[in-house]
DNA sequence: ATCTACATGCAACTAAGTTGCAAGCCAGAA
DNA sequence: TTCTGGCTTGCAACTTAGTTGCATGTAGAT
């Protein structure tokens, strides 16, 4: 989820990372948009701006992955989705994949209606989180398909 | 799901495919299991009975998924698993990932908590189906944790 | 007998991500 | 100052999971 009020420089900071330019780009990148991006689509958003090389920003996702920055999304195919990670302003959310064109976007955390605290307990398994994803068409992909 | 009732030569015969013996082996592979398994699973099952090559599986779990007797899941790792499609022994269900061991379990279809109707006619983009995945430590690997 | 369709196999390829190692840089020690 | 250790980045090679192209085998139709 895009937000204007994050500042990068001092989300690194209070996450013990030295605010490299690179690691500000990349979750600049990240942070700027309204759905989650691919490895690919950070890299080049990156690389409008300044040089970087493919493993420095799989090193960077994993560290702000680790870190809780960034949230590392399983997009039903096979190349992940970074967006940003859970915050006050940025709640959890459940996404939707086009099966067309493989966009995904965030949705409203409302539809998130799991009740984790119901699927607790059942059994010994520790459950940490829920990763809702809808599938269909997207609305760009809707209307090409009606032309 | 596992299935006991199922006959497999019927399901592949009633979706228009030939029921050569190594779809039949790829299938009961994954109707007999509890769990979605990873193809590199199902090929260890199917190879401690017949020889099959690597295409072949892939390609076979490729029409199995199409036809929909097998349903492909994005377990949040770089691999698919492949479980049983939904059918009325079948109903569709959540799962449970352990980030531990990479285990997918299936989860009691009454967990699946989402009212997709009630998310379909937002915006105009269409809605096909849910994939709701819980996350955590599953319950052998929770238990060696606390040896 | 020949033709076609489909099922399978083998080798090579691809996409996304990872590992190993070297170079650059900078703070602090000597 | 110079040396050192740790961190950041880059480049090449590798890995994993799956795909593509093409050849072969087999069965039924003509
Ligand atoms: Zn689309
Ligand atoms: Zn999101
Ligand atoms: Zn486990
Ligand atoms: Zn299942």
């Amino acid at each position: 989820m895009m937000c204007e009020a994050c500042d990068y420089v001092k989300m690194l900071q209070s996450h013990g990372l030295d605010p490299t330019p690179l690691r500000e780009a990349v979750l600049r990148s990240v942070g700027q948009e309204s759905r989650p991006l691919a490895a690919a689509e950070i890299m080049a958003a990156v690389r409008s701006r300044m040089s970087i090389n493919k493993v420095t920003l799989y090193r960077i996702l994993g560290l702000l992955v680790e870190k809780g920055l960034v949230k590392r999304l399983s997009a039903g195919d096979r190349a992940f989705r970074y967006g940003m990670g859970e915050t006050r302003h940025h709640p959890s959310h459940p996404h939707f994949l086009c099966t067309e064109c493989g966009v995904m976007e965030c949705l409203d955390p409302e539809l998130l209606p799991v009740d984790i605290k119901k699927c607790r307990g059942k059994g010994k398994r520790v459950i940490k989180h829920v990763d809702v994803r809808f599938e269909g068409i997207c609305e760009r992909c809707a209307k090409v398909d009606t032309e």
